[in-house]
DNA sequence: GATGAATGAGGGTTCATTCAT
DNA sequence: AATGAATGAACCCTCATTCAT
């Protein structure tokens, strides 16, 4: 009955997402959008007021469904490799169900001010998230950390998009490998921080 | 010596990646190119087909430029760890040198094929050099540790592009850390490596 | 009351005279008209099949409006000074008025057939007007005396409109001035005539 | 050989004026005049770079082309009244021969501020030779006279371009009539004013 | 080889008008 | 009668590419 024109809204975010995703943004013309989503050209001016601001509306629902469904999954486990794998399996997964959009590593219109810094600050907060699983588990350098993490990652991620024969067997195997490699190094110097801790608790003793 | 045809397609390739790198790929007229260059729009295309091509052309000599001095660089040292640094080095600072390159980031005519293909070949060069130098480190997986690496060294390319106040204090304490965290993860597994090594000739022994 | 058709025809018409005026046809949106009106865009076409026919009833209703207050002030004087002071004052005062609506000089939909041709008829009912007024003083060539005086008029109508330091003071001082030159041509005309009648009637009687 | 250039956009302002004459400036296509010019849509914006600039231009010519003549006309005569004639036929024959654009009479785009401050300033210099004229001949109130023949001539002018039957022959008599108006207007007052000097030396004299 | 005037396809955007509610 | 979401034709302008000189 109502609720129509949230259908509609939806519906251009929906083929715009698409047709960027698999074509570009400047490949992608407005009437294409249009025709995918079922509707005339100018109902998608109704909606956006331009084809960067609709461009910017379709990352930011991508971007924060992301960030969304990562702070659900963290939230069932405790342990720091848990959260590690899961931070990988989200980021992951998230890009492996989208590999055919492989146009979205671009976010396009280069010069719109407000999608770059949206995006930056969409880096921000990814990495704000990992951050803080790392300061919770005494990490050193956690922000430096959170970054060298995000980057295996989005390695990994690249090699999901552009490579057409990824499978989901190596998806999960490479999971696991930067979940491991992380996870290894982190202890390694969480490790050396305890022992640290302890010689100077000792040598405080010994006085 | 002036007037000699090579002078002037290397005007042309100056020009566009500049113009490229500042402003875009789709944001870049030809004869924008053309007048930075002080030659005439038509020019410009009795040297490159298209302004795709001329993006090629532009990447290609950049990256190929990038692995070259990276091959110079490692061939000056034997150490893993040296090697790791300079490897990072290089990544960090190539790309700090060419920061104003903003839209570098973006290599987007996103549907010319040829452009694609040269950058996934890019990438697996640079792979395969980093692969080579953890394979004859005896690195466990080196190929998905190469891939790490230069995920770990992406981040931080991106953190120097797109944070106007990076400042070469902090890229190379970035640089070392990020050298330092991988070489520890690598180490390790070396070690690991080792053991199950020395058990395995023990155990031969032992029979 | 306030829910009478009546009403928003006024409020639309009200409306579309004070854009048109200010901003000119096409600048003018039927969206902004509407807003204005302070109802809905479609409804506008419950009252007017297109914009052109706004248009013509925005203009009608102000000519009309013109004449009749024209024909009023007409109707309290009898000499030709009073009757051209007048007709001057009100053409001058009138525009005064509306000084603010400068577009409405360009009554604009060029390839209006009725709208052009209700402006012709509109000029020739003013025309005919002050041509009575010059033949009930037996004013030689009263048509194109008509028209001389409206032209004279009409400039100063332009002065007003787009001199916006124009004065009311200046306005009066205009008027008097176009009125008191006006009727001093005609005057001189009449003399003429009179004696041209006298010496007829003398050479008459002579005879 | 050269001055092809040239050529093109005076082709181009031809086609302008007589489609921005004939249909009004919102009613013509740049496809239009492109066409009509025998020339490429986009060829036409190698000389303008709007729309509103090519209408620009096309009134700078036709207003500057118009007080050119206007002055050339008046160097040949020293008297008041041979001036005035000058001027009269200047004004009705220059839009007589012209008469079938009628839509120049709405110099349109509205908005335009570039447009609208030329045919201000074309007003007044046009106003400024007639204005010199009488202040030769010691008419008082020079510059309102001088506004006060313009716009009868302007009238008339709107005569000629909204009167499809206009002759030739009407145009004169039109014309002689509008001069011979003014003229004894002038030298009414003329007279007026030499009386008055008559007085006040007489005056002087006997004291 | 070098030029730059000319081309024309192409697409983003506007807005008068319609019509289902 | 009133609404306002939807329509889609229309048009300005851009710019990669060509080609005559």
């Amino acid at each position: 009955m109502s609720g129509t024109t949230g259908d509609k809204l939806e519906l251009i975010l929906d083929a715009a997402y698409e047709l960027f995703g698999l074509d570009g943004f400047y490949e992608t013309k407005i009437s294409d959008i249009a025709h995918r989503a079922g509707i005339a050209k100018g109902t998608v001016y109704l909606y956006f007021k331009s084809k960067e601001e609709l461009c910017l509306a379709v990352t930011r629902r991508d971007c924060e469904y992301f960030l969304e469904k990562l702070q659900d999954a963290l939230q069932h486990c405790r342990q720091l490799a848990d959260k590690l794998h899961v931070i990988a399996a989200h980021h992951t997964t998230y890009h492996f169900e989208r590999r055919k959009y492989t146009k979205l590593v671009f976010r396009a219109p280069n010069n719109d001010p407000e999608l770059m810094e949206y995006m930056r600050n969409f880096i921000f907060r990814y990495m704000d998230i990992v951050q803080q699983v790392l300061i919770e588990a005494n990490v050193q350098q956690p922000r430096w950390c959170a970054e060298s993490y995000i980057g295996m990652l989005d390695r990994v991620k690249m090699d999901i998009m552009f490579n057409p024969e990824f499978t989901e067997q190596e998806l999960h195997e490479r999971t696991s490998f930067v979940a491991g490699l992380f996870l290894e190094g982190c202890t390694q110097q969480i490790n050396k921080q305890d022992q640290l801790a302890g010689q100077r608790s000792q040598e405080g003793e010994s006085e």
